[in-house]
RNA sequence: UCCCCGAUAGCUCAAUUGGUAGAGCGAGCGGCUGUUAACCGCUAGGUCGUAGGUUCGAGUCCUACUCGGGGAGCCA
């Protein structure tokens, strides 16, 4: 029998002969021994090619065969312990369908604007494909949990007119003559979808001509937004929490192994759970200036401190001399103390920049917005998710409804990721009072007639509404536990540089 | 727009604080083998980001520029 399997099925084809479909991920080659790793998209599998059990001339192709080199290789599956998957192939022939020589890419370090460079290429990486995998499974989450809760899918415009945040923040575009801009939101047209169907989400690219340059920040992300009638600021908080943990279950359950090869908190994703944490804005401010941030920035460069320590006494200890030791010893040592060293100059900055924050919160004053290190403070007291609401209205979107009991804050709310990673949702009630929206439009300079549509909602059968987004690429980086958000999106658009 | 860091071989980095350009990986050749980023030997490979300046002498010091990284503001 010779079936065409994937690899991530083999271990239910043991004993049997099966070919592979793949390209060569590694190649170790040897006298009489060859150690193929191969990859077919689903999985690796170590393939052992010994001299004399196949062709004199295929053996001796083979063992010149370059990385990515592509091919059909046939052979008996059999478990194996000192196989990386727990099993591997016997390798009976092979069928080299194309040669690959000079990869770019090697299994040493390499750089990040290198790999940027090849990003065509990089995708075929582990890392990149398990973040890939993860990704796939986030987004198919976000559906089946709107799907499964009555909500319907719009999908809203690409190119729209100025309507939205800030016009600073939009690319413009051409159109046909007259200036558009690429939608940095669907939520004002989802509004509309959400009076026609309740419950309603849109989820899509999204452009923002944002001057950022940070681990956080894309031009071009995905982001999902539901929308939902009737709904007040605790429906949107509960809806949110929900939706955040079945995305994380689901990861969970499909990607473990995904999580491990990535090295991934899973101990900390086991525990998200809802209810999530939930904060005033006000009583952010309080924790920020009051004793506790105190304690825990001070608490927070004692680890820090005592951690540098044990990288210091260990780097000393691989710099001393290293007579005896075998060249393959020194250079893993060697490699160790390239790692401490980058270790220690992150730590350095933290240290550096833990008084800078712990002032910056302690200066905190009512009525500012959250900066990105008042945000980490905060997710890094709580082991969960953490809500803060009700923020100053004057630094957020015309449209958010005032508190009716406290007209100085909004009904908005923010989702922080925990581990410090930052804002992965934002949120609000909808201001739904027509003269309440008109006079807001009208205080901020805006022309009237360009909301004119928006306005008709507020003028027929309005309700009070809310919803939120959340940004596909932060939610992959914070689960998966990747630094950066660029390398969660196959190809990402950053400001000042695309790559390909 | 502003602040900080960087640019040396295909890749990742080093060059004793101004004195003849180095290593590992990768590539090529050979050896070896149940290897896990294997290992051992040999070979090839560089206009030190660009342009000026200081100096007897600059990878190293100064100035400008280009490109890249991180961050602030803003945000998902």
């Amino acid at each position: 029998m010779n079936d065409r399997v994937c690899i991530c099925d083999l271990k239910n084809h043991i004993d049997a002969e099966v070919t592979l479909s793949g390209w060569v991920y590694r190649n170790r080659p040897g006298g009489k021994v060859l150690f193929l790793v191969v990859r077919d998209g689903t999985g690796l599998c170590q393939c052992i090619v010994e001299k004399g059990k196949i062709d004199e001339e295929l053996f001796g192709q083979l063992k010149r065969l370059g990385q990515e080199s592509s091919l059909r290789i046939t052979g008996l599956v059999r478990t194996e312990e000192r196989s990386a998957g727990g099993v591997e192939l016997g390798v009976t022939g092979a069928e080299i369908v194309n040669v690959s020589e000079d990869y770019p890419i090697t299994p040493k370090a390499h750089g990040v604007d290198f790999l940027l460079k090849h990003r065509h290429l990089h995708l075929r990486s582990q890392r990149q494909w398990c973040i890939g995998k993860v990704r796939h499974t986030v987004i198919d989450a976000v559906r089946r949990f709107f799907n499964d809760d009555g909500f319907t899918l719009i999908d809203t415009p690409i190119f729209t007119g100025a309507v939205g945040e800030g016009e600073q923040t939009l690319f413009e575009v051409d159109y046909f003559g007259s200036p558009l801009y690429l939608a940095q939101t669907g939520q004002l047209y989802l509004e509309s979808a959400a009076m026609s169907y309740g419950k309603v989400y849109c989820f899509g690219p999204t452009f923002r001509a944002e001057k950022s340059k940070t681990r956080r920040h894309l031009t071009e992300f995905w982001m999902v937004e539901p929308e939902v009638a009737y709904a007040g600021l605790d429906e949107l908080l509960e809806l949110g929490e929900n939706f955040v943990t079945s995305i994380v279950k689901a990861v969970l359950k499909e990607n473990r192994s995904e999580l491990e090869t990535l090295d991934a908190d899973i101990a900390a994703l086991e525990k998200i759970e809802a209810p999530f944490v939930r904060l005033t804005y006000s009583e952010v401010v309080e924790i920020l200036t009051g004793e506790q941030t105190v304690k825990f920035m001070a608490d927070q460069l004692g680890g820090f401190e005592a951690e540098k320590e044990t990288i210091e006494t260990r780097i000393a200890e691989l710099e001393k001399p290293q007579q005896g030791l075998k060249k393959w010893q020194q250079e893993k040592n060697a490699k160790e103390l390239v790692e401490l060293q980058g270790e220690l100059s992150e730590l350095n900055i933290r240290i550096e920049n833990n008084p800078k924050h712990a002032q910056l919160a302690a200066d905190f004053r009512w009525g500012k917005d959250l900066g990105g290190s008042d945000e980490t403070i905060i997710s890094l007291m709580h082991n969960k998710p953490v809500f803060v609401t009700h923020y100053p209205g004057e630094v957020k979107a015309f449209y958010m409804k005032h508190d009716r009991s406290n007209e100085k804050v909004v009904e908005n709310f923010d989702l922080l990721a925990p581990l410090g990673f930052g804002e992965i949702i934002g949120g609000s009630v909808r201001e739904d009072d027509y003269d309440v929206l008109l006079d807001k439009i009208k205080a901020l300079g805006y022309n009237p007639d360009d909301y004119q549509w928006y306005l008709d909602l507020r003028k027929y059968g309005s309700v009070p509404h809310g919803g939120f987004g959340l940004g596909i690429e932060r939610t992959v980086a914070w689960i998966t536990g990747e630094k950066h958000i660029r390398q969660c999106i196959a190809f990402p658009r950053m400001r000042d540089k695309i790559h390909i």
